[in-house]
DNA sequence: ACCTGAACACCGTTCAAGT
DNA sequence: ACCTGAACACCGTTCAAGT
């Protein structure tokens, strides 16, 4: 079987499933593949952009909520599902997150939500949208990593259920913050 | 001279401050104190602790705001504080945010806030205060990373009153956000 | 107690050489 | 064009041995 990037990033996401960030390595995927490590190399830059690739594939499988949804309850939808394609993969958030930050990765996660703000003419769709991605990825990746480390016992993890509450929370205050933008005129 | 704890420490700052989060290695920290890497294991347990440190050691500059000022005011005026203290070396944002998400540290950047807001007896302290830590963090991260790309020519660095605008929106959204929920009573 | 020297088990990346 | 084998220049961490 050819050796193609899309062997390599299935590989990648499998790695990360099973074993996780840490223990993604180039040699490691290669030997997935069973092949030499040097060979990853002729289909892709380096693994950076292999890690970006990876972060594409969890962004693009966020779905956008109804169109005809009212803003507040779009932006709600979008970030519960935002927040839903993060945790689908082992350490999925700090993945997106520290591939947003390096600005590699062709998705932005945002996007939609900047577009969604737009139509429904709200001032500063960006800054409203980058708000709600950071909180979203922040909460994410404190959430996810806090879950791997009980699961190891070196913490205790609060209930499941509180770190729900805190995030919907947080939602909601992004969201009612930019109505009250919004009302205020600017 | 003997070598310690905060030597190490310091030695390690040095390093983030000149030649970044991507060439601190331990080897290299012993390098600086002329010393054998071995031999910090002697006074620190392994990197991720030294990181640790590193990010209590930024967390710790920032100053609270004067507790005369109103609640929104100290909010917006604290999270300026936290920025400037991320920003304030090479790296800062991703260090504390790293070391926050795997969760050593024994500096919480996000107590003082929680403190505030329940002296003003507002509804979810630490979710407020929660989310515009994850805010100011993400911001931090971007913005610090995309800085160093465009010194290197990587991507063109729109400009920089941008980036404090974009800020300062983000800040106020959270903050109105509160505001409102608390209106709202709950 | 504190540090050296040397090792162990890895990395990402490059590149001549083969096919 | 695509892959192997082997190397280069590193890592974090451990640990016997020295002082």
């Amino acid at each position: 079987m050819a050796l193609t990037r899309e062997a390599i990033i299935e590989a990648g996401l499998n790695i990360l499933d099973t074993y996780g960030l840490g223990d993604l390595s180039m040699r490691r995927v290669a030997d997935v593949l069973g092949v030499q490590a040097g060979a990853l190399y002729y289909h892709v830059p380096n693994k950076q952009s292999l890690l970006a690739a990876l972060s594409d594939e969890i962004v693009r499988s966020v779905l956008p909520p109804s169109p005809d949804a009212e803003v507040d309850l779009w932006l709600t939808e979008w970030a519960s599902g935002l927040r839903d394609a993060l945790m689908s993969r082992r350490d999925g958030a700090e993945v997106v997150a520290s591939s947003l930050a390096v600005g590699l990765g062709t998705q932005q996660p945002a996007r939609q939500a900047e577009e969604r703000l737009s139509a429904a003419s709200m001032p500063h769709p960006e800054a409203i949208a980058a708000t709600l991605l950071h909180f979203v990825l922040g909460h994410a990746v404190e959430e996810q990593t806090r879950g791997q480390m009980a699961e190891l016992g070196i913490v205790e993890g609060g209930a499941p259920e509180e770190g729900a509450q805190r995030f919907s929370l947080g939602v909601k205050i992004i969201v009612r913050g930019a109505q009250t933008l919004a009302k205020e005129g600017c």
